[in-house]
DNA sequence: CTGTTAGCGCCTTCAT
DNA sequence: ATGAAGGCGCTAACAG
């Protein structure tokens, strides 16, 4: 057997036919006689020969690859997006490369030279740089300079300056009906806990709160606006600040689950009964939302959707077809366990 | 400005230079004039040019691409794992594509196939197929077919009849740690929670539960030991089994942490409080150990060593260096809330 | 239906 | 220090 890698020569040769034939029964693309294509199918059975992707790609400039950028696939809102996008496009037939940025734009710079070397037909952007309220030039540019060549599609984000297309979940009108459920129970003291400013995600739901609140005429205490991150732990240094305030919420939106768990903790460990004494409610639906106690009461992101969606938009810019430019993927309340009717007080 | 995409040659053109010496500054492996260099890279710098690296790879006959196969990149312990593997490929120059199977043989097999296909140097594996006790014949074929041509590791598994490198971590220490903390907290009767049998990571767990036990002389209960998967709802099966029964035990070892996490949330719904009437513990040491109340003893895969030893394995090998064949990564017993002496009896 | 040829973009001898 | 030429593996056009 020979050393190195097998190619359609060797295969040609063994079958006795020319390298154009065996291409032909690779790609299916011109009629062979049924006797030489069993023939050669053989001699690629017996060498365990794969067409090599790569002079392939070449050829056709276009890889079938597809390129994720992503702050943090140990998220759980990350991952599962990840997963279901992942999912469609295989069955698109892309494979895809993800870059896990950690937060950095340095690494997202990397990132972003990388996938253009290894020619990915098109990325998705999530997080990260696209999520600052004041889009940063420097960062602006280099994004534009990739998109004169390779379609980007932006997961709930957006920059100035840079027209991508966008697809994103309708936080807007998810914040909305968390507030108009949390005053239908009778909440009128309502906080809003978790994100950092200048992120746009929590911007747009604060700002979404805000407006909600003002909309039915409730207003809006400044000392009940915290935040700090993401995570679990940020969303207990807000639940801490809260406790020492003199008046307190009845109810808290969070920027997202894990904030809302960090605050439940806090809370519970002090005391405060979710949903009895304080209610609580999250954002995102991740699926620790359904199991962390008392269950969290949340707004789901429809994963399935947002990630299909993304996918489909970008495939269909690879391939040239007019696409939305945004597109707007609907949430929805997720009921659980986590507030309550307040009772008179 | 030209159509298309721009290549060396038209940046050796505008340069007034050869293709042959754009390519030298590119990769820097032969000496060019100041001059002439700068006047290259004004060119390059201008027209934002980027080396093809299909068409470098195609001739040096390898990607810098390693492929990562694993069943559930929304499971914290694999998106963990991932991400310390992949900043540590990054820093080493690796691109990694990330091939989610969700625990589905074929999708495994369409991954394996297609990562062959793109070049990829070398293939993480972790779960799925090489978690099988009894391996599949046909699964450890194809296994060994790609192995013929490019490395693989595996990560805390292994196929009989198929000689791959492994690292893993110490599962059955780690147990060992687990059992010989709760026999010292006066615990005798333990059960063992969660997990599938026929899947290795649960056996072994499980046969060293077994001899952890044996050895300190302590008899095991059949009643007690059951396992419907690894999720935070097969936990809250297995418990739920273990409420109907007469005698239960008063400690709980479980599979790993989320299985610990579904077992807590059903025993609390019992009014049974953990650690005090119950003490559990868990395996893994996810993000949520620490934060799911009480807080979970448990066991530290630590993600940073396993990670970065599979990537250093594959990369030896890739580079044809010799490498260990199976390394053993210790774990690390980490203790926190959900277990507790058991007073008197 | 099949073979021949050229070229995708790059790098690496071999000359100069 | 630089240029010319061939080839990595594949496929699309062009012949036949």
């Amino acid at each position: 057997m020979k050393k190195g890698n097998i190619t359609i020569y060797d295969i040609a040769k063994e079958a006795n036919v020319s390298p154009a034939t065996v291409s032909r029964v690779l790609t299916g693309n011109a009629k062979v006689r049924p006797q030489t294509m069993r023939k050669i199918m053989d001699v690629i059975e017996k060498y365990n020969f794969k067409p090599n992707s790569l002079a392939r790609s070449l050829l056709h400039k276009q890889s079938k690859t597809i390129g994720f950028i992503l702050p943090d696939i140990s998220h759980p809102f990350f991952s599962t997006l990840f997963q279901k996008s992942e999912a469609y496009a295989m069955e698109l037939g892309y494979t895809v490369f993800l870059g896990n940025t950690m937060n950095n734009s340095e690494n997202e710079s990397k990132y972003l030279q990388s996938l253009v070397e290894k020619q990915v037909d098109g990325i998705i952007y999530i997080g990260g740089r696209i999520n600052d309220t004041d889009t940063d030039k420097e960062y602006a540019e280099e994004i534009k300079k990739v998109m004169e060549r390779i379609p980007i599609v932006f997961v709930n984000g957006r920059m100035t300056g840079v027209d991508a297309h966008v697809v994103r979940a309708d936080e807007e009108s998810g914040i909305d009906k968390l507030v108009e459920l949390l005053i239908n129970l009778n909440h009128l003291k309502i906080g809003f806990l978790g994100g950092l400013d200048g992120i746009s995600s929590t911007d747009v739901k604060k700002n979404s709160f805000i407006n909600a609140m003002k909309t039915r005429g409730l207003s809006i205490n400044k000392d009940w606006v915290i935040g700090t991150g993401f995570n679990i732990e940020s969303g207990e240094e807000v639940a801490t600040q809260l406790l020492n305030l003199n008046e307190r919420p009845t109810a808290l939106l969070c920027a997202n689950d894990l904030v809302a768990i960090g605050v439940i903790k806090v809370l519970t460990k002090f005391g405060l009964k979710v949903p009895e004494e304080v209610s609580v409610v999250g954002f995102d639906d991740i699926y620790l939302a359904k199991h962390f106690p008392p269950g969290i009461t949340t707004v789901s992101q429809n994963y399935d959707q947002l990630g299909q969606t993304a996918i489909k938009v970008l495939v269909d810019l690879i391939n040239e077809k007019e696409a939305e430019k945004e597109i707007v993927v609907p949430t929805s309340l997720i009921l659980r366990d986590s507030c309550k009717l307040l009772s008179d007080s």
